[in-house]
RNA sequence: GGGCGAUUAGCUCAGUUGGUAGAGCGUCACGCUUACACCGUGAAUGUCGGGGGUUCGAGCCCCUCAUCGCCCACCA
């Protein structure tokens, strides 16, 4: 330390300086590697540390970190500094996440924004190199933020899910799925984002409201031999849809529309036999309808189904195309026409239609960007799908007279599927997918949780962890996209003909068995085991190659070359390959091996990168080396605690589980804690596109690290979120404006107060240059003023003892100083000790059970009622009276030293800053010589302190009650002085009526009294009598009633007291109503417990004593 | 439609095995008492969402309704 040193014996200044402490002690830390942990450390005893591990949720590189990860982190920063005091090998393993679709998007989007180019423009390569310019500088942000709020990661491990590591880890265990038959390759109707031009899963799809309508169309009936006069000519469907009617592959009515109309009313008559009075109206009304559409339609669907049952044919409108009228349970006879047209390729439940009725096919008539393809009509061949193509359909279907836009068009209101990344509607479509097969493995995962391998922390999370699972629907893992890790699979045609028939069957086969044993010949030359790739045949002329090991790319690369630049040669039939190459000089015999066959099309790697999730889903044991027998993988998986919130058990918290089972055959955590979500003030979701996010190094700046921890670990509890009001600084006269729905989503704001304009978060990405030259509005929330407030309070606490302990070291030497062992405690001593290992003990068990909140509660309470509001002012007092003050400041630095302790894993800033000063004035801090708290190495910083152990001897249930006493005469005392309005200045009198052992115990608190409510008591004891003129208060006390009298012969305010007396009074006499009324219940006297009994008896008695004497008091004032 | 959670002071939230309700902020009154005015002392404020039930006794247990939020499923 230089120029930033801090001295104790210089002046603190009165207010808590958070910037000065987190510059000077985070750099401290992290430079003397306490963050670090290594494999097998070992104590100062020479014992292994057991490790105590946790990986961090990683943030997408998308952006900066916002509230909710500076809360989910503060909470893994909290376990992990409790654990590493605690003696354990505690090891936080930090990094982040590539975060394909959400990466890609944002520098997309920037791309496009900026220079006005497309991916395409770009290139592979190209688009590549920029996310990676992108990841470098939020990568860089992100880890600022998160030292900036004080995580003690281990900086030196930092993993990113897209790094080499990860990607071996990556590519292990596609590999080895693959082996396994666990990876296959299926057409899937995905949901696809044409604006990404990517598939995107379930859960990244979100359903939006958008005002649409809903079409009924026409299809004419073909009238050939198997229709029958008189039947109907046409049929009519509805759909929201239009253009998708171009991809109709049939129109389905009910089998047996009369057994769907009895089901669905046989529904209706059970829900009203339940339903209240206030539902029936509308339930009978529905009745009514149904009865009247049944009476209407059934004739007519009988007569479709009957005709679908005929295989009579349909016209589809505008294609030329005929398609058949079907019969499936899919129709809803109660619904629309009754009829629906079948569109395999574009619907959800059409596509399950379809693999009903398998001869029907699909017809995909979309283009991967959302137009329409050469599958429909050439006229509507790249139109958008619901712009122009619907349009255009609309359009042609009312000129032939089959569509009435007056008629037919209902106005409806639709819930649109749409991208989360992109925010643009999704289409459903048709696409090739790599599949996981989740049968095996989800099972796995919901074994680890249902016996207890995993346990999940609240408990009820459990159940959407198993439902989830439980469903066991395939994980589609491949993604159109260019950042992210490339399926290691390649296929290759092996065909020399290019046409296959039943002719050349045998000829193929014998050419696949060759380029399979040419190509292996060709890998293991290269040196890559033969075990680390995997080559099938998947059709008749057609090979797949799956390798876990990375050099595969390069060796088949190499043949690529080689095949692309001999193409020519290659191609005449029936000469090897090898004899051609072999005409390469420097060509390896290992390497022509390769070509000995014939094919028409060469190896081609799938474009294909895998889903996000499932490299984060090794991301336990892949940050730790694997698959790589690395001693940290041994010393550290499984890992101890994962902290995450709820929105992703299912992504990633199962998919952890499975991956973890499956790779390591362990469970990759043995606890899992989610945490509340922070809610904004209208109880939504934080996210920067709402404009409600909020910065944490706002908060830092403005409130300190340390108030934004304790006031996020504050706020941890169980079952609520965190309602969160936030508020915008006018940065140019700091006064706070609140943040509605309708300024948060504007670039500039003007101040309420000064009417200057400020720019808000919004302009960084939507502002003009004129905006975003403007000073920047912080969003912040008074909700971190408590965690300000006791930032400040501990620190003008901590300094007040620095002040009285300056000469600690001095009296150490001194003789008569009292040496450790034999301290003459005084009550307040031993019950402060008391307190502390109370409070030691709950705070320990409340951090272990993830109860964040009751940690820091029980925590604000002891160091601010307890140690300041009693502790601290009795012992000024004492600091005055020499023979008093040397255990005074013994007690006081053992119990500063303590709780400054307890307190560094929620307040590690400021309680460094205090520690180092401490330590300058007290080295001992303990009671005894061996529990002797600051010692060797662990004395140098709290950060790696031992974490305080109750002292359970110091447990005095006694002494508690004994003090509760004295907190109550005080109380009494002050609160008859403000009743009778005495100014504080003034000295007054009193006297304690009560037993005499309390008295006893009373007594020697004379000092404090007079210290702390400026009151002299003249008696104490059974004799004591009131004063001639008194204001009077009972108070309850731990061996009965306490009378407190004071004497305010100078003060008396007679209205002031009468009115107080007699609300006493009323309040206790309705007490007592309530409890003779319950004494007189012969049910509460013989039923409820004796004790509970003879409690209540007591308590009457008592009370009715106090209402006596309050009425003496009351007819003495006259 | 299914599941989960919430509903307690003006605001944000606690409430331990059922025994006539607590904190912080805000408000009011009095105090710059030699650590702290980002403080101290005191005060006011609640039909514990509505209704029913179990119990001697319910904020807490059971049923039900209402409102809000989240997740899942569905929506021609």
């Amino acid at each position: 330390m230089s120029d930033d040193s801090l001295s104790a014996g210089g002046e603190l200044p009165s207010q808590y300086d958070h910037e000065g402490a987190q510059r000077r002690w985070y750099k401290v830390w992290e430079e003397r590697g306490y963050f670090h942990a290594e494999p097998g450390a070992k104590d100062a005893a020479g014992n292994v540390k057991p490790p105590y591990t946790i990986v961090i949720p990683p943030p997408n590189v998308t952006g900066a970190l916002h509230l909710g990860h500076a809360f989910n982190n503060t909470l893994q920063d909290i376990l992990i500094r409790m654990k590493r005091m605690q003696g354990f090998n505690a090891l936080w393993m930090p990094g982040t996440d590539h975060a394909g679709i959400a990466t890609q998007a944002v520098v997309e989007r920037r791309l496009l924004e900026e220079q006005k180019l497309s991916r395409h423009d770009l290139g592979r390569e190209g688009l590549i190199e920029k996310i990676w310019e992108w990841k470098a500088q939020y990568e860089k942000r992100i880890i600022g933020q998160l030292k900036q709020i004080g995580c003690s990661c281990d900086w030196e491990r930092l993993r990113f899910t897209l790094d080499e590591t990860c990607a071996r880890a990556v590519r292990e265990t596609f590999f080895n799925l693959f082996k396994d038959g666990k990876i296959y390759r299926g057409k899937r109707l995905v949901n696809w984002d044409t604006y990404l031009q990517t598939a995107v899963s379930d859960d990244e799809v979100f359903k939006e409201p958008v005002k649409g309508h809903f079409w009924h169309f026409k299809y004419p009936v073909v009238k050939d031999a198997k229709w029958k006069q008189g039947e109907p000519e046409f049929v009519t469907i509805a759909t929201t849809r239009p253009e998708t009617m171009l991809g109709d592959t049939a129109v389905a009515v009910h089998p047996d529309p009369a057994a769907a109309f009895d089901k669905v009313q046989a529904e209706l008559r059970e829900k009203m036999l339940a339903a209240t009075d206030k539902e029936r109206g509308p339930l009978n009304e529905q009745a009514d309808l149904l009865l009247e559409r049944r009476a209407r339609m059934l004739p007519h669907l009988e007569t479709l189904r009957d005709m679908a049952n005929r295989g009579v044919m349909l016209e589809l409108p505008l294609t030329g195309r005929q398609i058949p009228l079907i019969a499936d349970e899919w129709a809803k006879p109660e619904l629309g026409s009754g009829c629906v047209k079948i569109t395999p390729a574009h619907d959800e439940n059409d596509y399950a239609v379809g693999q009903r009725h398998p001869e029907l096919g699909a017809i995909n008539i979309m283009n991967p960007d959302g137009t329409l393809n050469d599958g429909v009509p050439e006229k509507y061949c790249g139109l958008k799908m619901h712009t122009t193509a619907r349009a255009a359909v609309i359009a042609d279907m009312e000129a032939l007279g089959l569509f009435d836009p007056e008629k037919d068009r209902e106005d409806r209101e639709i819930e649109l599927p749409h991208s989360d990344r992109s925010k643009t509607p999704i289409e459903p479509y048709l696409a090739d997918q790599w599949f996981v097969k989740m049968d095996e493995l989800a099972q796995s995962a919901m074994d680890a949780v249902s016996d207890g391998r995993v346990k999940i922390t609240p408990e009820r999370y459990g159940k959407t962890y198993l439902d989830w699972l439980g469903e066991k629907r395939d994980w589609p893992v491949g993604r159109q996209l260019w950042w992210g890790h490339r399926i290691p699979v390649w296929e290759a045609i092996t065909t020399s003909v290019g046409i296959v028939d039943e002719h050349y069957k045998a000829k193929e086969a014998k050419e696949q068995s060759d380029a399979i044993a040419a190509l292996t010949k060709y890998l293991t030359a290269c040196g890559i085991s033969a075990d680390a790739f995997v080559i099938e045949a998947i059709e008749p002329w057609k090979i797949r190659l799956c390798s876990s090991d990375k050099r595969t790319d390069d060796a088949l690369n190499a043949l690529k070359e080689f095949h692309d630049s001999y193409k020519m040669k290659l191609v005449k039939p029936g000469q090897p390959t090898s004899s051609v190459l072999r005409e390469v000089p420097g060509f390896e015999e290992a390497t022509s091996a390769a070509f000995d066959f014939h094919f028409s099309d060469f190896l081609k790697q799938e474009e294909d990168v895998l889903d996000t999730w499932f490299s984060s889903a090794l991301w336990p044991h892949s940050t730790l080396g694997w698959p790589e027998q690395t001693p940290e993988l041994k010393a550290f998986y499984p890992t101890t605690a994962l902290v995450t919130s709820r929105d992703i058990i299912t992504l990633w918290v199962a998919r952890m589980v499975l991956a973890g089972l499956y790779n390591m055959g362990e469970v990759p955590f043995s606890s899992v804690y989610i945490h509340p979500k922070i809610l904004d003030g209208y109880g939504e979701t934080m996210s920067k596109s709402k404009g409600n996010g909020v910065d944490p190094l706002d908060v830092v700046e403005k409130f300190g690290a340390d108030a934004l921890r304790f006031g996020l670990a504050y706020l941890a509890t169980e079952t609520q979120d965190v309602r969160m009001p936030v508020e915008f600084e006018c940065p140019h006269c700091q006064s706070l404006i609140a943040q509605t729905k309708k300024n948060r989503t504007l670039v500039r704001i003007e101040c309420d107060k000064c009417g200057k304009p400020f720019r808000t978060q919004w302009a960084e990405s939507h502002g003009t240059a004129e905006d975003q030259a403007l000073p920047r509005g912080a969003v912040v929330s008074d909700r971190f003023e408590l965690g300000r407030r006791f930032c400040n309070k501990l620190w003008n606490a901590s300094r007040f003892s620095l002040m009285n302990l300056s000469d600690y070291n001095k009296t150490a030497s001194e003789p008569g100083r009292p040496g450790p062992g034999a301290l003459d405690l005084t009550l307040e001593d031993r019950w402060l000790l008391s307190r502390l290992a109370t409070v030691t003990g709950e705070v320990t068990e409340a951090i272990e059970a993830y109860r964040f909140a009751d940690a820091a509660r029980l925590l604000y309470a002891f160091a601010w009622n307890d140690f300041c509001d009693y502790y601290v002012e009795m012992t000024k007092a004492r600091f005055g009276v020499p023979e008093q003050r040397g255990i005074a400041q013994r007690v006081l630095a053992h119990v500063l030293d303590a709780l400054l302790r307890l307190l560094h894993p929620m307040v590690p800033f400021l309680t460094e800053e205090v520690w180092q000063l401490l330590g300058q004035v007290v080295e001992d801090r303990g009671l005894t010589p061996a529990g002797s708290h600051a010692s060797g190495a662990a004395a140098v910083s709290v950060c790696i302190a031992d974490w305080p152990v109750a002292d359970a001897s110091r447990i005095d249930a006694t002494i508690e009650t004994q003090f509760a006493d004295f907190q109550a005469v005080l109380g009494a005392v002050r609160e008859l002085r403000m009743g009778q309005n005495i100014a504080p200045r003034e000295a007054v009198e009193f006297t304690v009526r009560c037993d005499e052992a309390t008295a006893k115990l009373l007594e020697p608190m004379a000092p404090y009294f007079l210290q702390m409510a400026k009151a002299t008591a003249l008696a104490w004891g059974p004799k004591a009598v009131a004063p001639e003129t008194a204001a009077s208060s009972q108070v309850t006390g731990a061996r009965g009633p306490i009378e407190v009298h004071l004497d305010v012969s100078r003060f008396i305010d007679v209205d002031a007291e009468k009115k107080r007396l007699a609300k006493q009074i009323e309040q206790w006499e309705g007490f007592v109503k309530s409890m003779e009324a319950k004494l007189s219940n012969d049910n509460f006297v013989s039923r409820a417990p004796a004790d509970v009994v003879q409690q209540q008896r007591e308590k009457l008695v008592e009370t009715r004593g106090l209402i006596e004497s309050a009425q003496a008091a009351l007819k003495k004032l006259g």
